[in-house]
RNA sequence: GCUUGCGUGGCUCAGUGGUAGAGCACUCCCUUGGUAAGGGAGAGGUCGAGGGUUCAAUUCCCUCCGCAAGCUCCA
């Protein structure tokens, strides 16, 4: 099979979409089916096919067998080319009409290609590889799922049969060890198993964080809080809900009413706040605020609720009552680069603090439709190059991208499966400063327009407990385990007292201790603490005793070793200063 | 919201047109045990909710709710 290694992947990938194409034709040779489109994506392909039958696990088997035939049977793969009518009257013929409607939407100027392979012709740019036979047997048909025609939900919804696709057997087996790893790591399943969180049915996408998880989603804040300390921020609180009025000033009402939570009483209309921000500007303005002042950065830990789509929420990932690592920052437009620069710094240090690795950068630019003028929009684009130059990081550029409000940063991390995942967000907005009419003194003596930054580092603390979860498969670091040691005293009687001794002075160092004195055996004890992922175990018998010692274990490790007592103070001690990143330390 | 699929004790799951089972967890008893499950007994479910078909529904059909994979959405 030494024939596939000549061509690209994403051509092989191409190529086989195609062949799937022609595998449902023969798999169902009685349904009328029609082809929309079938590209290449990451690790495979899919093809968007409208069938009456709908295609269950049982059909994605034979067609693979089927496509595996096609290969062997060494069809040749032909480029044609036909006339704009010729072409149209072809697929009309074969009563192709998604076809047709793409081959009308190719510009004039285009020529317009064809991919034959056998008893089978498609719409195609190309490339592709020359046979069947050049095609791999590694790839394998992984789902079905509804998808709109050209992606817009006015239309009718095809089936799309994703697949994988790789150019060798080993690149197949190592991407499926690598999903089901995903799927052992699941912060649905982890968050059940460990008592993290878990929702129930009288209010979907809204998590119930048991102890465990309510454990991080505050150590979570802490490490936030500790972390603005250093950089300038002030903490503030907000009420949650409030009158329609600031909505209607803030613009939310008119562009997001339909994501937003309503109550009426007293005659007034209030929404529960989906976004703090209209809260800080309300604070800017109650006082008078001078160029001294300026940056002022409001930090806000305040829940937000916004309605998602029923189809839209997922696991810890999309919810609909979440907290931000909110924060504002009003400052001069000439301030901007200085402070996004200490704001990439920030980015990074937290980051690489909780092991992400691949950090990506985003820049966004100004959208078609916009607010504010382009002068304003070089100034505020500039500034983020500047400053992302300047911080030395590599960064890509969206250009369109950014909110018709404002240009923005977006950061992207790679979790230890090198899934990627937007975290961070820094937004420049000129919009609600105007609206809210917010204004400094400026060193002239003159009232000058500040900017609002929006900024975010961990995003939501949802959304990042679940993709933490995941990263690190609910084995938690040290520092921010909910439990970080277990102790068990080999026999409850004698040994119990010096396990509690033990777990005071231990706790008196502010660690999270607990003793196991129930009535199960050691081996029973060490099965449940190893599940629990908790980092430590701690035992003392007689031995222990004797030595004023313990017997360490670490979690995952098979064996133990002995430390002496103030051993173990020190070894935790140390591994709770993680708490802080080094470089702030 | 759309397409498809799923919903059985706290959890993981088996099963059936004649109103249910296992393992773990839980409670009690015995066991005081040196690093991944000691033994025994017991309690716990109107099979997601409502309606329909049927002599009979957890099982078949419809609606709703929830969940999942995607699509759309994420001012």
């Amino acid at each position: 099979m030494a024939q596939s290694q000549e061509y690209k992947i994403d051509t092989i990938r191409h190529s086989m979409a195609h062949l799937m194409a022609q595998a449902i034709t023969h798999q169902f040779p009685n349904e009328h089916i029609e082809f929309g489109v079938g590209p290449v994506i990451d690790h495979g392909f899919y093809y968007d096919v409208e069938m009456d039958h709908r295609l269950n696990e049982a059909d994605l088997k034979n067609i693979e067998k089927k496509m595996k035939e096609l290969i062997k049977k060494k069809l040749p793969i032909e480029r044609k080319v036909m006339k704009r009518d010729e072409a149209i009257k072809h697929f009309e013929d074969i009563n192709q009409k998604l076809k047709v409607e793409l081959i009308s939407d190719i510009p004039a100027d285009e020529e317009i290609s064809f991919f034959t392979q056998g008893d089978f012709i498609d719409l195609c740019r190309g490339p592709h590889v020359e046979n069947t036979n050049n095609l791999p047997f590694s790839f394998k048909l992984t789902h079905v799922a509804g998808a709109y025609w050209r992606g817009s939900e006015k239309n009718q919804m095809l089936q799309r049969v994703y697949a994988v696709c790789f150019s060798s057997k080993e690149e197949l087996q190592d991407h499926l060890k690598m999903l089901e790893e995903a799927k052992r790591r699941d912060h649905r399943k982890l968050g059940k198993e460990l008592e993290l969180f878990h929702f129930e049915p009288v209010a979907p996408a809204s998590p119930f964080f048991m102890p465990k998880g309510a454990f991080i989603y505050n150590e979570l804040v802490s490490f936030m809080r500790r972390i603005y300390d250093q950089f300038g921020y002030s903490e503030v609180i907000t009420p949650q809900i409030l009158d329609s009025d600031l909505w209607h000033t803030s613009g939310h009402y008119a562009h997001y009413k339909e994501n937003m939570y309503f109550s009426n009483i007293d005659d007034r209309e209030y929404a529960v706040k989906p976004m703090n921000c209209p809260c800080h500007m309300l604070m800017f303005k109650h006082y008078k605020y001078s160029y001294r002042d300026l940056p002022l950065r409001y930090a806000d830990f305040g829940r937000l609720h916004r309605y998602e789509k029923a189809g839209a929420v997922a696991g810890l990932t999309r919810v609909r009552t979440f907290c931000q690592d909110d924060a504002h920052i009003f400052i001069p437009m000439d301030k901007i680069q200085g402070e996004i620069q200490d704001l990439m710094r920030m980015f990074f240090i937290c980051y690489e603090h909780f092991g992400f690795t691949g950090i990506k950068v985003n820049l966004s630019t100004r959208p078609e439709d916009k607010a504010g003028d382009d002068a304003t929009w070089d100034i505020a684009e500039g500034a983020l190059k500047d400053a992302l130059d300047a911080s030395g990081h590599a960064y890509h550029i969206k250009e369109g991208d950014g909110a018709f409000y404002g240009p923005k940063i977006d950061v992207e991390i790679a979790d230890a499966l090198g899934r990627y995942f937007q975290l961070g967000t820094i937004q420049l907005d000129f919009q609600l400063p105007d609206r809210f009419d917010l204004t400094f003194t400026n060193q002239d003596g003159k009232e000058e327009r500040p900017v609002v930054i929006h900024r975010a580092l961990l995003g939501s603390l949802e959304r990042f407990i679940g993709v933490y979860i995941e990263h690190v498969g609910a084995a938690f670091p040290f520092w921010i385990a909910p439990e970080q040691a277990i102790i068990v005293p080999v026999n409850n009687e004698t040994h119990e007292a010096a396990a509690s001794v033990l777990a005071g002075e231990l706790r008196s160092l502010g660690l999270r201790i607990r003793v196991d004195n129930r009535n199960e055996t050691m081996g029973y004890k060490t099965r449940q603490i190893q599940k629990s992922k908790v980092p430590y175990m701690i035992v003392i018998g007689d031995r222990e005793i004797e030595t004023q010692s313990v017997s360490l274990r670490a979690y995952g490790s098979r064996d133990s070793e002995t430390l002496t007592n103030a051993d173990v103070k020190k070894l935790f001690t140390e591994l709770n200063q993680e708490r802080v990143p080094k470089e702030l330390r």
